[in-house]
RNA sequence: GCUCCCAUCGUCUAGCCCGGCCUAGGACAUCGCCUUUUCACGGCGGUAACAGGGGUUCAAAUCCCCUUGGGAGUGCCA
């Protein structure tokens, strides 16, 4: 049997990280299986659903490394992909529900509802629907208004039985009996219900697991339920753990960061957000925690799930981030700056050489792009700042020799940048003409040109601060 | 309330299905040391967990039951 797998997100708002993840977890499947990957969007609820969120998620999940088989703009044999464009095909499935006797007309209105919700909790039972139109007795009643035109719900008569689910990550779930009321297939509106959308869809999209969250498992049962009355066979049901806060509470916005357009936004790397998902209810056969997509799905597998929910946390991202950040090469760097960074802040007049030195120089200072921006804003700013080392270092006599020595030296220079080799000589001549050394020279020499009591060698760093910054800060301390 | 799911270091997890190799392993964070005349990176090491209680067994993190705690669902949302 061929692989077919699916995500389906609704179009309500912008890519979860949660949905990410399963949409990922879906796409490795389907590529280490040799299989297809599906996206369908659902959008059957009209209110909230806009065409520029999906988009956006599109968008968003390309970004990340995954691309699909079959989806809206990629045509295949079982669309269209969209929800909204399948009414008829529901509304079929569901009439011929009706006339197998599996499924009813509900001509009950809102407020009937709401009165029967309220009068099984004062009795303390389930609050099932228990209206007229379940009875079969009604149902020549309910064709006659329908013929009428009347506005009717085609419910589901839930069969009173249990059924069981075998879960790819669960096991063997049941369902006990009266688990569930009779549920609504087709609004009123004439509009279908996710679960029965869903079932329909994966049905007729030959989808062979169904790989989601857990908080899907509970639906299962319904869906089940619509399996069985359509006559087809339940995909493999793959139900992962779910994504959680710090407060152990479903994630959401109070815990940061949710969506994943916020972290194109803070500079991460998309294989470091797809990487870092991975390993949230997921893990590597051999323990690894660094990957990238690619080489996941040669080793990819719905047997290395786990089962609790785990708590997404961002310095563990970070750090990720940081691992990827590195594997990329100072060409790699650069060019990603250039985009990643607003042009006020990189120095896009620089030469090529000067931002690959740049890069060399900060990039194992840095976990996120955008850390670059202190490191940047420090090269030409002449400000001193203050701490209790730097003091220190200021009381020397040894200090005050250096700054009007550097005064000196820096005043004979027609460049705008000095060179490594310049500053080597600088330390050769204040160790052999000022007798200084050790400490005393290094921690001198840094704390005049630079205004800060630590920091990256001296001899790669001053060649990226221009000669003007550098005799400003020297003055500050002559 | 009812139903379903879950339970190993602070966090992500390995081990659990097929009990003994577990004195419970790795990673993040944290602490210390080394490296770097500073910082960072890196290296080495430390602190730190089988939720509790009963069984079963020669032997339980692993199997069973209960308790407790957490999560999800209970919509004409998805």
């Amino acid at each position: 049997m061929t692989v077919r797998v699916r995500f389906a997100p609704s179009p309500t708002g912008y890519l979860h990280i949660g949905g990410a993840r399963t949409a990922i977890y879906n796409y490795l499947y389907a590529k280490a299986t040799g299989g297809k990957f599906i996206l369908r969007v659902e959008d059957t609820d009209l209110e909230r659903s806009k065409r520029e969120y999906e988009l956006k998620q599109i968008e968003d999940l390309k970004w990340l490394g995954i691309d699909y088989d079959e989806g809206p703009d990629k045509p295949g044999d079982f669309g269209p992909y969209r929800q909204s464009e399948r009414t008829e095909i529901y509304l079929k499935h569901a009439q011929a529900l009706v006339e197998k006797g599996l499924a009813y007309y509900d001509f009950c209105t809102d407020e009937e509802l709401e009165a029967m919700k309220e009068r099984a909790q004062k009795e303390s039972r389930p609050p099932h629907y228990d209206g007229k139109w379940r009875n079969e007795q009604f149902w020549e009643e309910a064709q006659q208004k329908l013929a009428a035109g009347e506005k009717a719900a085609i419910r589901f008569k839930v069969p009173q039985k249990s059924y069981v689910l075998n879960d790819g990550v669960r096991g063997r779930v049941v369902f006990p009996e009266k688990m569930v009321g009779d549920f609504v297939l087709i609004r009123s509106s004439g509009l279908p219900v996710y679960n029965f959308c869903c079932v329909v869809d994966d049905v007729l999209m030959k989808i062979s697991h169904v790989i989601r969250g857990e908080d899907h498992l509970t639906n299962t049962l319904r869906q089940l339920m619509i399996y069985e009355a359509l006559g087809a066979n339940a995909p493999e049901m793959v139900h992962v753990s779910l994504l959680i806060g710090k407060d152990r509470q479903k994630l959401s916005k109070r815990h940061g960061a949710t969506s994943v357009t916020l972290y194109q936004e803070e500079t991460y790397l998309p294989q470091a957000l797809a990487n870092y998902l991975c390993l949230l209810g997921w893990s590597h056969p051999e323990e690894k925690d660094i990957f990238t997509l690619e080489e996941l799905i040669s080793v990819f597998d719905l047997n290395r799930f786990s089962k609790s929910p785990a708590i997404y946390d961002m310095e563990k991202l970070k750090w990720v981030n940081g691992q990827h950040l590195r594997k990329l090469s100072n060409e790699e760097l650069v060019a990603q700056m250039q985009t990643q960074i607003p042009e006020e802040h990189w120095y896009h007049q620089q030469t090529q050489e000067w931002k690959l030195n740049c890069m060399e120089l900060f990039k194992e200072q840095i976990e996120l792009y955008a850390d670059i921006l202190p490191h940047l804003e420090s090269l030409k700013s002449s400000e001193i700042v203050k701490s209790e080392k730097l003091n220190d270092v200021l009381s020397w006599e040894s200090t005050s020799q250096i700054a009007s020595f550097l005064k000196t030296e820096l005043s004979t220079l027609k460049e705008e940048y000095v060179t490594a080799e310049i500053v080597s000589g600088w330390m050769d001549k204040a160790k052999k003409d000022l007798g200084i050394k050790g400490k005393n020279l290094f921690m001198g020499m840094r704390v005049c040109l630079t205004g800060v009591d630590h920091g990256p060698d001296l001899k790669q760093l001053l060649p990226l601060t221009s000669i003007d910054v550098l005799r400003e800060r020297v003055s500050q301390l002559g």
